[in-house]
DNA sequence: ATTGGATCTGCAATCGTTTGCATTCGCCGG
DNA sequence: CCGGCGAATGCAAACGATTGCAGATCCAAT
């Protein structure tokens, strides 16, 4: 039955010093394993800080160390309404973002923000809150990010690089994964290909640019109707789709901009009796967890998210120590389930 | 084009103080609104400290102040071999969390702990890294939680109230949910009801007991081959319905532990050549948000997530603020769907 | 006994804020 | 012109750790 911290105030390093009879200076290098001080006193008194349940306070050492052990993960919500993380795409990233980070023995401090909203980046880094920050999807904000990274290294950044931009970022070959979707469709007979997403997004953008290389390569004409700018939320793509079918436009393809929202997609298709892949066939992007249960299975372009996560973390920490760690793009590999299959005869 | 930061060194607050040519203690009185400074003055600092992109450094404060306006959010994945997040219970219970504790001005730190571990409570408590903690799910450390509280207030669990528990829960009302959706089925004509969850955990539990009672209001016999304990992730409980489906057991309708093995249930069943809801019934527990858009649409147990988060919160609160806050057990509501209806006529 | 060196240990400064207390300033009435 | 009072300011001591440097201790060699 191992004593358990003070029953009032938490014990300090001076209470521990006391009880073994030396300054704080040992006990801090004690307990750090110095090897400046005697094995046996050290081991005497790593004893008797743990059954006082004594743990070092972080706060006080951060302050000292000017270091925190700890990344600061920002979720930014573009014109996600709701309050809550909705996409899984973010939650996945998150658990494997909170895995890597963990391992290196840091914490994890997770910051929502929505984006009309000033000033986060620079108040959130000269906070010194956290060593680093991992921002999951630039949304909106390139320009706040770019103006931070001008004089803060420790950034990284989940998304597409663009041509202007000094930041470091992480993320997926959008273009060439949306093409070989969108070639996917083609090869199969599909004729009139939606795309649905938001193409001003920086990632959504490239895969719109993937999915224009595709039909082009294909000579296939693009039009304008068939691009419909949903936003990647499960509900307003929904509404999106059933527009979408209201409005009596033809096609047989959808390529969606994300798993979320391609599922939403064949809720709203099958919801107006059109069949999966039968009318319709589906392409979605992330490969999140859900895609694989879907019904029918989803057919999308994977990002391999736990690379990804490793990838930046990496890069931070090399940020972190001062060496420079430039933008990266990750492979894309097609996944080919049951929604884009052979096209229904009529 | 407002200043940013220092571009070495942030600046400190000394720094602000000589630029505005008064003591360091009347900034911090300044920045703090503090009516001992003059408002002039007042207005001065706070406009020299925006311009210079200053923003106080929060470890010294916190070290100051002795609390940190952090509060930790603690994941045990019990069973989860794997690594990340699975189940959206958990992301959509700390998405409400994180807004519910940001919009009190607090930060959120994120921890994922995997049960075989020791002493990771009461190191975070005495760590001083957080004001309190909120754990979801008291998975499998329901020893850990009790010995802590006995000294630590601040800590607010989601989950089961057991009978011989100190520590402050807030959870649904597992009992009388399960058993309301039980009792459903029952109504519906289903002669067989499978149990799917691990009753060992607190709260499946007390869904089991509801389960049990839905039964026995009814007359039904219980039967051990309808037990299935399947853990709650998507794999697991795949494969788990398929070794049921495999060994013969006759089953017409399943109450599932949680929505994401109610959907990989479903996922197995169709796979297996039955229809849900024609040959099995199928009801989950959560409500996530999955569950509205699965295919069918999932009949299941509503846990009101939001605002079990925002009680937490606010109970945490209380007790930071030294009310003493007792448990809470909120309603749960059978939402019927899809994945529950008529039998099919053979 | 003295010296030298290796090995430990403790002093005191430091990290960047906040705040109780003392002090200074400005101003008004006498 | 001075006393006195309130309002505004600064001094210095925390908060709880880490660490460079100097000092203490101990033993062996001279």
């Amino acid at each position: 039955m191992k004593g358990k911290g003070g029953h009032r105030a938490p014990a300090k390093m001076a209470d521990i010093a006391s009880m073994a009879g030396v300054s704080p200076s040992t006990v801090s290098r004690a307990l750090a394993g110095s090897p400046l001080v005697a094995k046996k006193k050290r081991d005497e008194i790593m004893r008797l800080a743990r059954e006082a349940g004594y743990v070092v306070n972080s706060t006080a050492r951060n302050l000292r160390l000017k270091r925190t052990e700890t990344i600061s993960v920002v979720i930014p919500l573009a014109h996600e309404a709701s309050q809550p993380l909705t996409d899984p795409f973010f939650v996945e990233m998150l658990g494997y973002l909170a895995d890597a980070i963990t391992q290196r023995g840091y914490g994890v401090l997770l910051q929502k923000i929505v984006p009309p909203m000033n000033d986060w980046l620079p108040n959130l880094v000269a906070s010194g809150r956290s060593d680093g920050v991992i921002v999951i999807g630039q949304s909106t904000e390139h320009q706040a990010l770019e103006e931070v990274s001008s004089y803060y290294r420790p950034l990284v950044v989940w998304g597409a690089p663009a041509v202007d931009q000094t930041y470091c970022t992480v993320g997926t070959d959008n273009i060439g994964g949306a093409s070989r979707a969108v070639e996917h469709l083609i090869q199969l007979g599909r004729q009139r290909i939606v795309f649905f997403g938001d193409p001003s997004l920086p990632e959504i953008g490239l895969r719109y640019e993937g999915y224009l290389a595709a039909l082009e390569s294909a000579s296939r004409p693009l039009e304008a109707k068939h691009i419909v700018p949903a936003h990647l939320t499960a509900d307003t793509a929904y509404a999106a789709m059933s527009n979408l079918l209201a409005s009596k436009v033809r096609f047989d393809a959808v390529f969606a901009a994300s798993d979320l929202i391609a599922l939403s997609a064949i809720q709203a298709l099958t919801a107006a009796g059109l069949t999966v892949p039968g009318d319709v066939a589906v392409v979605g992007f992330d490969d999140i967890s859900l895609a694989v249960h879907g019904n029918p299975a989803l057919t999308t372009v994977r990002q391999d998210l736990e690379r990804g996560a490793r990838t930046m973390v990496e890069r931070l920490f090399q940020r972190l120590a001062g060496e420079d760690a430039s933008s990266v793009t990750l492979p894309a590999e097609l996944i080919i389930r049951e929604s884009c299959g052979a096209k229904a005869r009529v």
